[in-house]
DNA sequence: ACAAAAGTGTTGTCGATACACCCATGG
DNA sequence: CCATGGGTGTATCGACAACACTTTTGT
């Protein structure tokens, strides 16, 4: 069966493709200008900010849903995307925003269309690499850009809590999975290592110290190039050793930061 | 609107109670015997072994749906319940288990029935005092009981996946979680709290190192009382000091055993 | 009295922190 | 040439692991 590419009908008659009851959102994390930022889409007519969500079809598995929406947004596939939390609140999901929205753009939906439905929804959050990310609109926002998570207004419904969930998950975890690697691009110098984990645990790190430290995980590879044109001196380029990275992942990079 | 306890209607007409798609399955684990215990269900007709689990009414958090389930099984309330993981994948709800306990029950329930949908299923755990839990089967089990967590045969569906995560979840989160204080009874000896971490992490711990990092916490009240009646020495007891126990768990309990 | 478990103390090592100096680069 | 940022070294302190002896209690 194919999913109708048509808003209409997608509108009108979801529920012959997608799981009722169910839905996702996508936190798509980047890092750039030493910035971590979140993409964001403005929906049509409301204007509201929101994450990138979408629907699990029939005989799809909830992963492979989360895996489509980011590949929608951005063209990327095969991209680090974890599970964080279920927000299973009643009333978290409001049918009057779609309901508004789509009067204005001149549809009017039956009052038991299957979006004024309760949704649970599966937060999922993923690690890009900045660089590679095209982010594209979907049918019902106008614009989908990256937003600094320091400059975050309000969001539509219980956005602003799940991105916040999103980002506390990523702080718990630094330890235990290969955020660095999937934020920064292949090649980086140990400032922006460093820059990146001082703003995900939103704390001062010292410079001297954070270098021996990761050097002495022994998951970095220093390469041979510098990285040019900054003012100053030219820092080392560095890659990661993913064999490394994973196995002391599994223990866990000690200490506590 | 009232659920019925009937078990033929919950079966014919479940749907007008509970939101589709959706149904959660709870790890309860508690700590007897210096064993990690898990409450499990025997099933009629087919004798499998499954966790307990439930659906969510139309109007519920699942929270609320998580924390009803765990009251019907063991009678408790205000316990600690966490969600840990969704479980997605399309195959992994199993209609034909439902449906030939029915056909052995005599109920011959039509073939697009509500409980042959798919299911995606929120995992929760919870961590209960195992002396306060009187466990009662569910109308569709003949019995309800403690297993030692290295004693689980092979379980229902995806259910020992279920649980394998959720014991993961226990020992990744027992550095930024209350579980002593949710598994062990309000005053207990030094050695049982540190069985219980032994069984957690699987892997021994020195009694001395375990005794000095463990008040160095200062989470820990040593009361005057000793107990008495096993061989040998009587241990002291203690009891969790919470207000100093949440406090240190914020900034997680350092280091990683 | 003896075995088995519980309480407590000491030491060496390693990692974390704090801090200072040299090097490279662009303006 | 100097301001700025990047690279590296050292001393101190505290945490943790390894380890031994004493105390209590039931048999």
């Amino acid at each position: 069966m194919q999913v109708p590419n048509q808003l209409s009908a997608f509108i009108q008659e979801g529920d012959k493709w997608f799981l009722p009851s169910v839905s996702l959102d996508c936190v798509i994390l980047g890092f750039h200008d030493n910035q971590l930022k979140v993409l964001l889409l403005k929906l049509k007519h409301s204007g509201v900010w929101a994450l990138p969500g979408g629907f699990v079809l029939k005989e799809e598995d909830t992963e492979t849903a989360a895996a489509r929406v980011l590949k929608e947004r951005t063209g990327l596939q095969d991209i680090f995307l974890q599970q964080f939390h279920v927000f299973g609140a009643p009333n978290r999901s409001d049918g009057s925003i779609h309901r508004k929205g789509l009067l204005k753009s001149g549809i009017e939906p039956s009052p038991d269309n299957w979006l004024f439905q309760r949704f649970i929804s599966i937060g999922y959050y993923a690690l890009v690499d900045f660089a590679h990310v095209t982010p594209f609109p979907d049918e019902n926002s106008t614009e989908c850009v990256w937003k600094d998570i320091h400059e975050i207004g309000s969001l539509m419904m219980d956005h602003n809590e799940i991105l916040n969930k999103a980002l506390e998950t990523v702080r718990l975890q630094l330890n235990h999975q290969p955020i660095g690697y999937n934020l920064l691009p292949q090649k980086f110098t140990m400032p922006e290592l460093q820059t990146l984990y001082e703003t995900i645990l939103d704390k001062q790190l010292d410079r001297r110290n954070f270098h021996r430290k990761m050097t002495a995980f022994g998951i970095l590879k220093r390469l041979k190039e510098t990285r040019k044109g900054g003012a100053h001196r030219a820092p080392f380029l560095y890659s990661f050793d993913m064999r490394k990275y994973q196995k002391a992942l599994k223990q866990g990079l000690n200490g506590g930061w």
